[in-house]
DNA sequence: AATAGATTTACATTATTTTTACAATACTTT
DNA sequence: AAAGTATTGTAAAAATAATGTAAATCTATT
């Protein structure tokens, strides 16, 4: 079972996907154009993407292209009428691992989708730590520790950081999903250990919180344990 | 969206256009002679400029070749009513991106507008470090390494440089918007690696603030993590 | 040795972090 | 359910660390 998003301006045919990928058992969402899918896919970050090339505000390409700045993994599908498109999917190294042309088979569908998941799977298991200074994503945000911004990925509104933002950020954007006690953070965060009971990573957090803005509700409090980052 | 510097001393062309280009989702200046063109570049470094070739205090050529000396990237439209001058766009080669004659659609305008400004953003993705001696430009003022001159590109006046400064100056010109580290200039501007905290660097941006004047508002301090400019 | 420039020292100033304090909230116990 | 207790949110004060800058010292060049 997989999230998938589709992004298809045909109405009958999104819903055709849609049924046929559910039947599979898959959890479908449907947009209908390409901003609303680089607003959903940094929303509920699905597990696989379907893209219709051609579709109203951003396109397939521009979409992925997109995408794929902040995320080389989760695998993108092309769905595509033109034979011309083809050659672009192929040609430009876009970052889509497959493509169907219309009209496609239920089959077929079902077959790539399952092939491409079962690939993601695979390659999902080596996650690295991020590198000191490397640019990563966390809560539909980019941080880059070289220029001290925070930028909403789908706004692309930037705020600017100060030097410490960056390392709390990259401990919750590593350990997504665990709890992380005020110790811990200050310890992988700070790189020190203080014996007392501060309540410096509770500022630490309000100041996240509010540079995050709604996007901050990925950062859980955790009573009596800490804080805890759900991508 | 693009911010576009227009030059334009007829009134109601330059608000037309400027309305224009707004719908567009860009965002537009206004300047009304050759002389603010310069400096308004300077000051707010647009994505793109339209000139008018009829202009008070220098003509719109002009304008084009001296932004020319110091930039050959930032596209450039001329606005003109006579086709002598259309023929002067073609034939010398100032450096002009393409041009538009009166009068001329609204669709004509977005249209050229778009073209160019996608050329651009393909073109923007290659930028080579800044040759040893070569000069170059930052906030607003040439350096040239090899007179040890600082001109302001406005006002025309120069100062002189030590040896070091066009070093320093250097690597925030091929870094910005990076947060430079005292270390990392020393290591860069001095070429060599020094144990002990100094406040060397700082002086250095001491100096070259003084020597820039107000446009020393490009170089920021970034408290606990060095320097960064700001083009 | 004189000079110009570079570097370091020293101290005032300022930005940021940390602590404090109290209000708001969630959980426990009765 | 009510009251009590611990924990967290948050503004504001206090402490700290970093920077701006003048002046002193050092270094190399003439």
């Amino acid at each position: 079972m997989s999230n998938i998003l589709i992004a298809e301006d045909e109405r009958n045919i999104a819903d055709v996907v849609k049924d046929i990928l559910e039947a599979e058992g898959h959890v479908v969402r449907i947009v209908r154009n390409g901003v609303a899918a680089i607003a959903a896919y940094h929303e509920s970050r699905p597990d696989m993407l379907v893209l219709d090339v051609m579709m109203p505000r951003k396109n397939g390409f521009e979409v992925c292209a997109e995408i794929r700045e902040v995320d080389g993994l989760t695998p993108i599908l092309f769905l595509t009428a033109r034979d011309a498109d083809v050659d672009k999917v192929h040609g430009l190294n876009i970052g889509a691992d497959d493509y169907l042309t219309k009209p496609f088979s239920a089959q077929e569908l079902v077959a790539r989708v399952a092939a491409i998941l079962r690939r993601a799977a695979r390659s999902a298991e080596t996650k690295e730590p991020i590198a000191s200074d490397a640019p990563f994503v966390i809560a539909g945000h980019k941080v880059d520790p070289r220029r001290l911004t925070l930028t909403n990925l789908v706004t692309k509104r930037s705020v600017s950081l100060t030097v410490h933002d960056p390392m709390v950020l990259r401990v919750f954007a590593e350990n997504p999903d665990v709890v992380l006690s005020r110790d811990e953070l200050i310890d992988k965060a700070w790189g020190m250990r203080m014996g007392a009971t501060t309540r410096t990573v509770d500022m630490a957090i309000l100041k996240i919180r509010k540079l995050l803005g709604p996007a901050s509700k990925h950062i859980e409090t955790v009573r009596a344990g800490g804080y805890r980052y759900r991508p």
